[in-house]
DNA sequence: AGCACGCCGACT
DNA sequence: GTCGGCGTGCTC
C-alpha cells in the first residue's frame, strides 16, 4: 500500500536546502493536512523539529522518493491553510526575479508570529547533574542558558549524561477575555445569603437592575474590579453565572472615536480619472496629481466602487505616511471593514490584523509595503499612493518591490491597479509613454483659494552670512516676519548625504567623476575622491578645480546643531524639532505634530519625514536649508530624489486661504532638479532626466541588477568580485555594462568587507542563468565565507 | 542553520 | 595512546 507523502519546504534558508522535501503523513493526520498549512518536521541528522510549509502531495511510489526512508511529519500546526494557492503561486513568480530562497519568500507573506520558535529541552538520568543543574526543576530549557552552560550541557551531552529533546512552538496566541453570562435569572433571584454577605447581596441587585435593563452579558474583570473575585466566583460555582471566554482582537481601539465621512463630490478631473479606473481594469493607471489635487478622494470612491462589487482591495502608503491622520479618512469612510498594517504594531496587533483579514471581516487593507501580500480574496482595486517613494522596495532579505507584487496580484484577480503620484518615478511614467500604463492627470488644487505657493530659490553663494552656516540674512528675515503676524513656518533640513562631498564656498563646485556624470564621495580615512559606480578615485584637491578659491568645505550638518543655531539667531521663536531621534518612541510622531497643529510651537524643523503630507493652515513659509546634499549622493537617481522632495515639500506651504511662499536655499542655483522644482514642472524635470538617463544608459533605459560580495578578508573579495565580473561577462552578450567592483561606501561592517558590481542590461536571457552560476560560487568549499547579495533592481546605492 | 563524522595536535 | 579542536558535507 502506498502511503500519502507531503512536500514540504523547510525553514532552512540556504541554496541546498532551497527544495521541497518529501515526509511521510501519519494515518490520523491524512485528512486534515493541506497545501498552505505549517507543520513541524524532523530535520537533519538530529531530527531537530523544525517549521516547513506543505506545498503539495505525492505518494511514496513516485521515482523521486523510491527506496528512500522518508520521515513522518510530526504535527500539523494549523486547522486552515495560512497560505492560499495565490500566494503559492505568487511565491514561484517571485523566485524568478527576487534572488531569494523560497522560505524567505513565504514567512515575508505572514506575519511574524506564525514562525516557530525553536528550542532544546534537556533532562538527565544522572543524579549528579540533576543536583548540581537541574536543582527542582525536572528539564531545562536550552535557551534559557547561558553561553557556559550551554557549552557544557553540549559536553554531558555528548557524554551520553543527559537527553535532549528538540521542540518547535508556534507562537500565535489569540488573546481572549474572560465574560460572564446570567445563566440562571430565577436561581439569581431566589439565591441566598445571610444579611452579612454584604458584598454579595450588592452583586445580587446589580445583576437584577442590569438583567431589568435588558443586559444579559458583563466582562469578568470589570465585575471583578467592582466587587471582588470570590463574590463573583460565589455566582459561578452557584451556577447564577457561567464563565467563557471570548476573542479579541488587539488593534480594534481606534473605531471608537472616528466620526464616520460621506463621499465628497469630485470635480471634472476627479471625476473623469475614477470613472476610467472602474470602467477598464486592462493596464494599470498612472494617476498623476499635483499637492493637493484630491487623489485621496479618488481613491476612497474607487475603493468604495470595489466594496459595492462585493469586493475588496489594498491601500498602499509609504511607512512614515502611515499617521493617524491618514488612516482615520479610511475608517471614517469604510468602518470596521478596514485593516490596518502598521510598523508600529506588535506582533500580537499584527497578527490579529492578519486574522481579521483572512477571516474575511476586513474589506480594506491600508498598510505599508508587506501589506501588498495581505491575504484578500476577490481583490478588485490595489493603489499605491506616492508610487515614487523607495520604501516600497524591501532593502534586505527578501528584496521585494511591493509594485511588482502588486502588478502580479491585480492581474491574477483583474483587479484596477492605480499608481499614484505627484512626481512619479521615472520609470513608471516612462511606462506611461510606453502605453504600458494609462495616463490619468489631475492638475486642479481641489480647493479653489489653495493657490500653488511661489518658490524663491537662495543662491548661497551670494547669501553667505557671516553670523550663521545654515541660514542666509533672506531665510531669517521672512522667518522673523512670519513670527511676528503670528504664522507658522516649516523648516526641512535635507540629511541624507551626510558629511560626504565636498564643495566649494565660492562657486559651489563639487567634484564629479569623469566617467559617470555622479559626484564623487569623500573619503576621509583614505583622503580620497571616489566614485562609486566605476571606481575612478582621485585626491582632495586644496584649491577649487573651477575657481581656483582655497574655501573648499567638506559637508554636512545634523538638525540638533541647526536647531541651536536657529534659538541663537531668532531667541523668542519656540521651535519644534522632529528627526529620528525626537520620534523613537511610540507616538512621538503624533504628538509633536498635534502640538505643531494647536499652534505650541512656530516653528517645525524637521527631516524628509516632514516633507510627507502634512497639512497646516497657518504653515504660510516653508524654507528648506540644504536642498543640495542629496544631489550630490553617488546615486544616479539623485536628481529625481531632489525634484521630487523640494516638489512635496513646498506643497506644504499654503494649504488653505492664506498664500503660501517656499524658500529654498541651495549652492546650485542652476540646476535642473531645483529650477524645475521651482517652476513646479514635473514634465519637463520628466523629459530632461530622461535625456541624461538615456545618454548614460541608466534605468528606465536600461535595466540594473546589483551584486554585493561580502568577506573578511579585503584581498579575499577583492579577488572573487573579479572572478565573478569575469564569469558574468563570459555568459553575458556584449551590451550588457558591467561596473566595478569597487567598494561599497560603507566599505567594512560586521567586519565584513563589501565590494559591489553593477550590471545595466536591455536584453539578457542568460542573465538570471549566470546569476545563479554566482549564487552556486557560495557552495565552492573554498568560497565558505563569501556572501553575495543579489539585488535586482537596487533602489540605493549605500 | 546546525549537527555528525572524521582527521590532526597537546595532553595523561 | 585519547580527548577534543574545528573543517566538510548533508539534511526527505
Amino acid at each position: 500500500m502506498s502511503q500519502k507523502i507531503a512536500q514540504v519546504i523547510v525553514d532552512v534558508p540556504t541554496m541546498q536546502t532551497d527544495k521541497p522535501f518529501s515526509y511521510l503523513i501519519p494515518e490520523e493526520l491524512a485528512d486534515l493536512i493541506q497545501i498552505g498549512m505549517r507543520v513541524h518536521v524532523p530535520f537533519g541528522r538530529g531530527n531537530r523539529l523544525m517549521q516547513g510549509f506543505v506545498v503539495g502531495f505525492g505518494d511514496a511510489k513516485s521515482q523521486a522518493t523510491a527506496g528512500q526512508n522518508l520521515k513522518s511529519i510530526a504535527e500539523v500546526l494549523d486547522f486552515d491553510p495560512v497560505l492560499n494557492a495565490e500566494q503559492l503561486m505568487l511565491a514561484d513568480a517571485m523566485r524568478e526575479t527576487v534572488f531569494s530562497y523560497k522560505i524567505s519568500l513565504l514567512k515575508a507573506m505572514l506575519p511574524n508570529l506564525l514562525n516557530s520558535s525553536y528550542d532544546k529541552i534537556l533532562t538527565t538520568e544522572d543524579a549528579v547533574i540533576a543536583q548540581q543543574y537541574f536543582g527542582e526543576t525536572q528539564a531545562l530549557h536550552f535557551s534559557s542558558l547561558d553561553e557556559k552552560e550551554q557549552a557544557l550541557m553540549m559536553k554531558f551531552h555528548r557524554e551520553g549524561k543527559i537527553s535532549v529533546q528538540y521542540v518547535a512552538q508556534s507562537k500565535a496566541t489569540i488573546k481572549t477575555k474572560k465574560r460572564l453570562t446570567l445563566a440562571d435569572d430565577i436561581k439569581l433571584d431566589e439565591l441566598s445569603m445571610t444579611a452579612r454577605a454584604k458584598k454579595r447581596l450588592a452583586l445580587q441587585s446589580f445583576l437584577q437592575e442590569q438583567h431589568h435593563a435588558g443586559e444579559n452579558a458583563w466582562d469578568y474583570t470589570t465585575l471583578v474590579k467592582l466587587f471582588s473575585r470570590d463574590v463573583v466566583k460565589f455566582f459561578v460555582s452557584e451556577g447564577v453565572l457561567s464563565l467563557s471566554e471570548i476573542e479579541v482582537s488587539r488593534a480594534q481601539a481606534y473605531f471608537d472615536t472616528i466620526v464616520s465621512d460621506e463621499h465628497k463630490v469630485l470635480n471634472a478631473e476627479q471625476e473623469t480619472a475614477y470613472q476610467a479606473i472602474i470602467d477598464s481594469q486592462e493596464k494599470p493607471f498612472l494617476l498623476e496629481g499635483v499637492t493637493g489635487s484630491g487623489k485621496t478622494e479618488v481613491y476612497l470612491q474607487v475603493i468604495a466602487h470595489a466594496i459595492e462589487q462585493g469586493k475588496t482591495a489594498i491601500m498602499l502608503v509609504p511607512e512614515i505616511s502611515l499617521t493617524p491622520l491618514m488612516t482615520n479618512r479610511f475608517i471614517a469612510r469604510f468602518g470596521e471593514h478596514v485593516a490596518i498594517m502598521h510598523s508600529g504594531l506588535s506582533d500580537g496587533e499584527k497578527y490579529d490584523e492578519w486574522r481579521k483579514i483572512k477571516s474575511g471581516k476586513a474589506k480594506v487593507v491600508v498598510g505599508a509595503r508587506s501589506a501588498i501580500f495581505a491575504p484578500l480574496d476577490n481583490i478588485g482595486a490595489i493603489i499605491i499612493d506616492e508610487e515614487h517613494e523607495t520604501s516600497y522596495k524591501q532593502d534586505s532579505n527578501p528584496r521585494y518591490h511591493a509594485r511588482d507584487v502588486a502588478i502580479w496580484r491585480a492581474k491574477y484577480h483583474g483587479a484596477a491597479l492605480v499608481l499614484g503620484s505627484a512626481t512619479p518615478s521615472l520609470e513608471t511614467r516612462a511606462r506611461a509613454q510606453q502605453n504600458v500604463y494609462q495616463i490619468l492627470r489631475l492638475t486642479q488644487r481641489a480647493s479653489a483659494q489653495a493657490e500653488i505657493p511661489e518658490v524663491t530659490i537662495l543662491d548661497m553663494r551670494k547669501h553667505l552670512n557671516d553670523k550663521s552656516a545654515s541660514f542666509s540674512e533672506s531665510l531669517l528675515d521672512k522667518i522673523s516676519e512670519k513670527i511676528a503676524k503670528r504664522e507658522q513656518v516649516v523648516l526641512m533640513l535635507n540629511r541624507r548625504g551626510y558629511s560626504s562631498f565636498i564643495m566649494c564656498r565660492d562657486c559651489g563646485f563639487v567634484p564629479e567623476c569623469p566617467n559617470c556624470d555622479i559626484s564623487l564621495t569623500l573619503h576621509m580615512d583614505t583622503k580620497t575622491l571616489n566614485c562609486h559606480y566605476c571606481g575612478y578615485t582621485t585626491g582632495i584637491p586644496h584649491t577649487c578645480p573651477n575657481c581656483q578659491s582655497k574655501k573648499i568645505r567638506y559637508y554636512g550638518s545634523g538638525t540638533q546643531k541647526v536647531e541651536e543655531e536657529l534659538s541663537e539667531l531668532i531667541p523668542d521663536a519656540r521651535i519644534l524639532r522632529m528627526d529620528v531621534d525626537t520620534t523613537k518612541k511610540k507616538g512621538a510622531h503624533e504628538r509633536i505634530l498635534s502640538s505643531f497643529g494647536a499652534g505650541e510651537a512656530d516653528i517645525l524643523l524637521g527631516t524628509q519625514m516632514i516633507a510627507k503630507g502634512l497639512d497646516f493652515p497657518n504653515v504660510t513659509l516653508v524654507g528648506v536649508i540644504n536642498a543640495d546634499t542629496a544631489l550630490n549622493l553617488p546615486d544616479f537617481r539623485a536628481s529625481e530624489r531632489t525634484f521630487q522632495l523640494l516638489t512635496q515639500v513646498a506643497g506644504r506651504a499654503g494649504r488653505a486661504d492664506k498664500k503660501g511662499e517656499v524658500l529654498i536655499q541651495t549652492f546650485n542655483p542652476d540646476h535642473y532638479a531645483i529650477r524645475l522644482a521651482q517652476a513646479h514642472d514635473y514634465e519637463g524635470f520628466y523629459q530632461l532626466e530622461m535625456a541624461f538617463r538615456r545618454k548614460l544608459n541608466y534605468p528606465p533605459y536600461f535595466y540594473t541588477v546589483q551584486l554585493v560580495m561580502s568577506h573578511q578578508d579585503e584581498d579575499e573579495v577583492v579577488k572573487k568580485s573579479y572572478e565573478i565580473m569575469s564569469l558574468l561577462k563570459a555568459n553575458l552578450s556584449d551590451q550588457a555594462r558591467i561596473l566595478g567592483p569597487i567598494p561599497k561606501p560603507i566599505a567594512r561592517t560586521h567586519n565584513l568587507y563589501h565590494y559591489q558590481l553593477l550590471i545595466k542590461y536591455r536584453f539578457e536571457d542568460n542573465l538570471a542563468q549566470a546569476l545563479n552560476q554566482v549564487l552556486d560560487l557560495t557552495q565552492v568549499s573554498d568560497n565558505k565565507n563569501l556572501r553575495i547579495v543579489i539585488d535586482n533592481e537596487p533602489q540605493n546605492f549605500m
